[in-house]
RNA sequence: GCAGGAAUGGCGGAAUCGGCAGACGCGACAGACUCAAAAUCUGUUAUCGGCAACGAUGUGAGGGUUCAAGUCCCUUUUCCUGCACCA
């Protein structure tokens, strides 16, 4: 009997060896892999059992493209700029770099404990000035190609964390981070232009192994539509409002106008009689908040005393104002054809405006309409020429037409709007421009980034929008670039975000101080070939990297303009109860104890076994303990039964390609809780039948390495390994000796399981059907109508 | 409201192509070891009936296709996720 288990002794060897002889080495012959997992954020509140998660899937990933001959890129860094450590240092006075870098410290540690193969020497910092030099660098050449622009404008801000937010950061009208209800400032801000690239952002998701999830979220965010832009003379002027509709062949329904109240031109349209009442109603709009304007989805709204003419049917049609026109989509007015949207019947139903069919399904007059019909399809009614043709041809043509007749043309909208980047807060890069009384808005000279960001007295934000770096004259004041004269800096700071749009670029090239990162590199070793990470970033950081990865190709540094070939988002792990995982409710599994108690092999495979890889689990401190049974079981049957150094036969065989062939094919398949139970299997299976040769042990501890790297090492090495287990090749299951004598297989009589049969497996259908019947003797009954036998699975016998 | 996903024992879950439902683990129960307990090991464990052999039922609900359905089709309920006045 060979000496127990001792988890700590095994996995304190193997760290300390790895360390000093890394198995994964670039020989620069290997091809490359790329697996990458998203980085953390370094909190202070450090790890728990469910960020450990992704990061073991990574590296089980990892280790198994290591045993196909490849060398992994398998890096990790620290995504360190933001609120936390910023509210940390208001409260403490402490700096923030410094909280980072103890937090960084401590995360590190216990990053180590998870037994990866990250390879330390790339390890980055978003905070480190020589990082962020190239995050600045990145937003010079933003400038540079006219895609960052400032504008003033109403914006999302949290007045709790006294910032302004992108649209991605702003969940149902309240705060991402911190679920403040958001507000409307009107505010001058940085912009990128997000929009320039939508079209590719949308194409581009095909070629992408994501998940469908995940694709279909940004392409709904993106938000293409096809329709025409339609202009509307005001009567009495030579003005004209142009309005976006999707369904432009429903012109000849329109029998009113809908403007926001932001829309440029309620002034001039708003009659003396109705002035008093469109004021108050564009003041209210104004002081709405989002939720209120969002939720609340009763229609109100104000004429504005003015008329327009429909362009094809030439009839007038009242111009009103409401909120539920969207100032920033389209044109920011509509033509409202009530008879065929929900919205604008509505609305016409309230203020008792005409309703006029156009389209009918079923060659009626649509006379007693009790709600909207709002699909495309049907005869066009009441349309002039348009009358007795399909609506969903002319849905397609209409717009075509009206450019043709000059009052419109086809346009493509979007529901993606510029990318709001400029923050109020002091822990991020600053933006890299200086602000010139005669010069305008000029970058920083690439030579002179990073542009440090300076110690501040106080980090206190303000609620006027103003970034606490505003207070520091001599910060603030400097000559401008261009003229020499003198000029101010911008003090506003990039958004979360902005490090981690490019990251994934730097790791290979982290100490490069000339370039972003060579091309020679990023040719060789870009990009991203596997991405694992959680699902919230669907659209914020996963939008924001492809964004950024096409502008950098656009501008030459790499040549692709895809960073992750494919993605896979992994499940949450919740508390004991099913509960999200909280500082606050107390419910935080600390990985630290379970790898004293336990291991760090036995925790890795229990955050496997614990369920599907991309569903949510729920924590059970009692699951772990079977997983460490199983580890003790299968290091005893490996060390017992090496001893006995049995011969190898055909059923050692069966064993051994078998374990090979289904742990293969399941972790082909990402069914990492599967492989588990297959090791647990195929030990009992072991276990039981005795006498293993020694091939098949060793093969055992090879196929578990990946998963158990600290007892697969030692066990691989025990049992006459030479060289290190993650040099070896990973196996490959011999088909021909998995091959079986003979069988068992189901008898059914009417699809019931009646009994069980063995029979040899060449062994022709006649002959199994007799043995069946033989088999079944009296409890077969009736007269036989149907025999089935499907080779190798079961017998049906269907008898009356 | 729209779009996705899910529903299987006491629990987590398994079941390639439509072919033996419940693998594997947890828990529970019984036994061995022990003065005793823990640990460990062995066995049992979907439900109902039966001492048993065995029989019947069974994958949210209802219907259908099929020799055969957790799996395919139709209807429906509940839950989760995302989006939500985008014209």
């Amino acid at each position: 009997m060979a000496e127990p288990y001792n988890h700590l002794e095994v996995e304190e060897k193997w760290r300390r060896n790895w360390e000093e002889n890394p198995i994964n080495v670039n020989d620069g012959k290997k091809p490359k892999y790329y697996c990458l997992d998203m980085f953390p954020y370094p909190s202070g509140a450090g790890l728990h059992v469910g960020h450990w998660r992704g990061y073991v899937i990574s590296d089980v990933w990892s280790r198994y493209q290591l045993m196909h001959g490849r060398y992994v890129i398998h890096p990790m860094g620290w995504d360190a700029f933001g609120l936390p450590a910023e509210n940390y240092a208001i409260k403490t006075g402490q700096h923030p770099s410094i909280s980072t870098a103890n937090n960084v410290s401590n995360i590190k540690r216990q990053v180590k404990q998870i037994g990866a193969i990250y390879d330390w020497d790339m390890e980055l910092n978003t905070t480190d000035p020589k990082f962020y030099k190239w995050t600045q660098w990145i937003f010079v050449q933003m400038f540079k190609h006219g895609l960052a622009y400032e504008k003033k404008m109403p914006l999302n801000w949290c007045p709790s964390c006294k910032a302004v937010l992108a649209n991605e950061e702003v969940v149902d009208g309240k705060c991402e981070r911190c679920g403040a209800e958001v507000t409307k400032k009107d505010l001058r801000q940085w912009m990128l232009k997000i929009t320039a690239y939508a079209d590719r952002l949308l194409d581009g998701l095909n070629d992408l192994e994501w998940p469908e999830k995940v694709k279909k979220m940004q392409t709904e965010w993106i938000g293409r539509s096809y329709g025409a832009e339609v202009q509307f003379p005001v009567e009495n002027s030579d003005k004209k409002i142009t309005v976006y509709t999707t369904r432009p062949d429903t012109l000849y329904g329109a029998t009113f106008m809908v403007l926001s109240p932001e829309h440029d031109m309620v002034k001039e349209l708003t009659t003396a009689e109705q002035k008093d009442a469109v004021e108050k109603y564009c003041a209210e709009a104004a002081n709405k908040s989002n939720v209120d304007r969002v939720q609340n989805k009763d229609k109100t709204g104000v004429w504005t005393g003015s008329y327009a003419i429909d362009p094809l049917s030439k009839e007038r049609v009242q111009i009103w104002i409401s909120d539920y026109v969207l100032a920033d989509y389209g044109t920011g007015a509509i033509m409202c054809v009530p008879a065929h949207d929900e919205r604008d019947w509505e609305f016409a139903r309230k203020f008792d405006l005409p309703i006029i069919p156009v389209i009918s399904p079923d060659g009626s007059d649509m006379k007693d309409m009790t709600e909207p019909y709002v699909a495309a399809v049907g005869t066009m009614i009441n349309s002039g020429d348009w009358s007795g043709r399909k609506s969903e041809e002319l849905k397609k043509e209409a717009p075509e037409i009206i450019e043709k007749m000059g009052f419109g043309k086809k346009t493509v909208n979007y529901k993606l709007r510029d990318w709001v980047f400029s923050r109020q807060r002091y822990w991020g890069e600053p933006i890299p421009i200086i602000h010139c009384p005669k010069c305008g808005a000029v970058p920083v000279p690439e030579d002179q980034l990073p542009v440090m960001l300076p110690r501040v007295e106080s980090y206190q934000p303000t609620d006027t929008g103003e970034s606490p770096l505003a207070a520091i004259d001599s910060w603030v004041n400097t000559t401008c670039p261009c003229c020499g004269g003198p000029a101010k800096r911008e003090t506003n700071t990039m958004p979360q975000w902005a490090g981690s749009s490019w990251y994934f670029l730097r790791y290979i090239d982290v100490n490069n101080d000339k370039e972003l990162v060579s091309r020679e590199k990023a040719d060789k070793y870009l990009p991203v070939d596997m991405y694992i990470g959680g699902v919230e970033h669907a659209v914020l950081h996963l939008l924001y990297s492809r964004f950024y990865t096409k502008f950098l190709h656009d501008i030459g540094v790499i040549d692709f303009d895809e960073p992750f070939h494919k993605l896979f988002n992994q499940g949450m792990i919740l508390g004991p109860k099913g509960i999200k995982m909280s500082k606050s409710l107390g419910n935080v599994v600390s990985p630290d104890d379970m790898i004293r108690d336990y291991g760090c092999d036995s925790l890795r495979m229990y955050e496997l076994f614990i369920g599907p890889p991309q569903q949510d689990a729920a924590w059970d401190d009692r699951g772990i303990d079977g997983v460490n049974r199983f580890l003790r079981k299968f290091w005893n049957m490996c060390n017992d039964q090496y001893e006995g150094n049995y011969p190898e036969t055909a059923d050692t065989l069966r064993i051994r390609h078998g374990l090979i062939n289904d742990i293969s094919q399941r972790l082909g398949n990402f069914s990492l809780n599967t492989v588990v139970s297959g090791f647990m299997e195929y030990t009992n299976k072991m276990v039981a039948a005795g006498n293993m040769d020694r091939e098949t042990l060793r093969t055992a501890a090879q196929l578990i390495s990946p998963f158990a790297p600290h007892i697969g090492e030692e066990l691989w090495q025990r049992m006459g390994g030479k060289d290190s287990v993650f040099h070896t090749e990973w196996p490959e299951a011999d088909k021909e000796a998995l091959k079986e004598e003979s069988k068992e297989i189901a008898v059914q009589v009417n699809g019931k399981l009646k009994a069980k049969i063995t029979i040899p497996v060449d062994l022709g259908k006649d002959e199994v059907i007799a043995m069946a019947k033989k088999e079944l003797g009296d409890k077969l009954t009736g007269n036989i109508i149907k025999e089935i036998y499907v080779p190798g699975k079961i017998v049906n016998i269907v008898a009356k």
